[in-house]
DNA sequence: GTGAAAGCGCTAACAT
DNA sequence: ATGTTAGCGCTTTCAC
């Protein structure tokens, strides 16, 4: 690799000193300098084919202008719509991010955390695993620029953008009793983290407040930390051979629905006349399906946008705690029914 | 932000140098180095939190051990799922990655470059956007180690991993042929990137090597710079309702076929009866779809490992120009019937 | 208008 | 076995 040009480089072509050429190239205190040394400064540059070297610039401005951003897995679609968000809000104010997955492993987080912190991000994004309290509040109090998405830990005062996953849960639950079904099943996953858990909250909540009759054998927990297929299609797999099968089931994540989908995809049983599916998560599967998933809508752009918004007031010393809690939206598609009993609507 | 401790501060507080401190910190010349002091040092940085500043190190060494990832859209499954697999494998090797979307556009694709290489990235793994040969052109000149991964241009003496394109579309109609489809519709993309246009190329090829009939109303473009789902869905109704219509429709990309079976399923019709899909990339689409989706799978694990080996290797000095082309599987699913007139297979 | 020089945190060649 | 020092490319204060 040749050497890069350097602001040495082009002072010495022009015959100034490297200061001059700074101020030309950043446009700071142009008004007083000749016009002339400027265009020639800015020749040369050009000519040199000059990029100005960010580290350089980072090391003595202590500032990188990258985010870093930590998701649980950038192959899932829900992280890598985000990740788009977030990387579009971070370009329009100049910032570029660094990513990494922890695979929702504590052990993972803090080691990416780690290589994170030591490229000098100027904050951090961080979607939190399980178990990772300790260390969000260390970098807290370490005074670096912080915003969870999408999860938070109710304890910590520490900037947060998330949805709320109980009331989102309720009220689709409560959709589905509207609509007549009584039976309704869940798979959840089988986690500490508060935001999945709230989902299940939710669920069992809307049975509570309703006076509803409800079965533990309806509700199902699967791994979150590997490969769920087959978790997940046991799971469905035993909500439907129960005695009396569920007459509707709840998936609370994107990667649940898609595997239970998959799987209903070769049973006999009919969505949404034999059983009703209502999701978590917007996601393709949600029309690839035969029976366009009723499914939760979660705002991503909103979420993303003011993830980066909330951290580079951060960044800029806002000491201000901010913390969100969007609202979703249920999108009702054909996998449920809106009276379940469809002769009670009938027409004459 | 609290200031960070440095080497300096470690060094004050030992009483010792910054370059023993440096050498204890990086287990370098460890042998002429008592062991008092090492753990002294290691003691110190440990409680005082101790992070290397790795811009400063990058700004002595001119090494980064950052990689620079341009994909199209990090949205897209195809994109998210090959970044995963960079990521891990950059990870394997001590690298970290930036990331940046060009959304298909040279001049995003630049802005992008110059920001990254400004964050003197050690090397790019790019997936290049259409006319931005000289932009390549331009950094190979400059000796930025690189490599493109699933897109090349063939002119080019640039590393590359791509799959052979015009092979798996030919293989793919070929297989439609051999199952007996005769009037068999492509929706490709509007573009003049080498590897779709191979998809194409390779579609028409297998019908000229059979010697088999082709309309120019068969094939449809559709733009890939934008949103495609009515563009999609028209040229799927185009081919549906031509006075003879197709019985087969090729989709050349994940995003096509995704838009392509949203739409056929508020359709009347059914896959494979009345009408068999096969599309290129694997994606979630594949499963979910009532008929499983017969589709062209890419070794994308390997096309991202080999790209970051490359890379590195590269990196490392390796001159040697690399270019692989790895081969795609057809993996059969029930949206296609290898034959067609299910009748002659019948049994007895 | 312009330049000299210090220093950001680190490494490594060169002392001692 | 440990210390000194120069310098990576840049910004910025201060001097001329």
């Amino acid at each position: 690799m040749k050497k890069k040009p350097s602001l040495k480089d082009i002072a010495l072509k022009v015959g100034v000193s490297t200061a001059l050429v700074s101020y030309v190239l950043n446009g700071k205190n142009t008004e007083r300098i000749s016009k002339e040394v400027a265009k020639k400064i800015k020749d040369a540059a050009r000519k040199l084919n000059y990029r100005p070297n960010h580290i350089a610039k980072s090391l003595k401005t202590n500032r990188t202008n990258t985010i870093g951003l930590i998701v649980a897995d950038i192959a899932n679609p829900f992280s890598s719509s985000l990740a788009r968000i977030i990387e579009d809000e971070a370009e329009k104010n100049n910032y570029t991010v660094i990513f990494g997955s922890s695979d929702e492993s504590s052990v993972k987080a803090e080691k990416l955390t780690d290589i994170l912190l030591g490229h000098q991000v100027d904050g951090l994004i961080i979607a939190p695993a399980e178990n990772t309290e300790s260390q969000i509040k260390r970098l807290q109090k370490q005074g670096i620029p912080l915003v969870l998405i999408d999860r938070y830990f109710p304890g910590l005062k520490v900037n947060f953008v998330a949805i709320d996953n109980f009331k989102a849960s309720y009220e689709a639950v409560c959709y589905l009793m509207d609509a007549g079904y009584r039976r309704i099943g869940i798979i959840g996953f089988n986690t500490g983290l508060l935001h999945l858990q709230d989902r299940q909250n939710g669920y069992t909540a809307a049975f509570r407040d309703r006076g509803l009759p409800l079965s533990e054998s309806w509700i199902h927990q699967v791994a979150i930390d590997q490969t769920t297929g087959e978790e997940v299609q046991s799971a469905v797999h035993k909500l439907i051979s129960l005695p009396e099968p569920v007459e509707a089931i709840f998936f609370s994540s994107n990667k649940i629905s898609t595997e239970a989908l998959k799987y209903l995809n070769t049973l006999p049983l009919k969505v949404p006349k034999d059983l009703a599916v209502l999701s978590f998560d917007q996601s393709d599967a949600a029309e690839l399906f035969y029976a366009s998933l009723t499914h939760i809508w979660q705002p991503l752009e909103e979420l993303g946008q003011r993830a980066v918004n909330i951290l580079l007031a951060s960044i800029s010393g806002n000491k201000e705690l901010i913390q969100v809690k969007l609202d979703t939206r249920l999108v009702v598609g054909k996998s449920t029914r809106a009276n379940k009993s469809g002769s009670r609507v009938a027409r004459s």
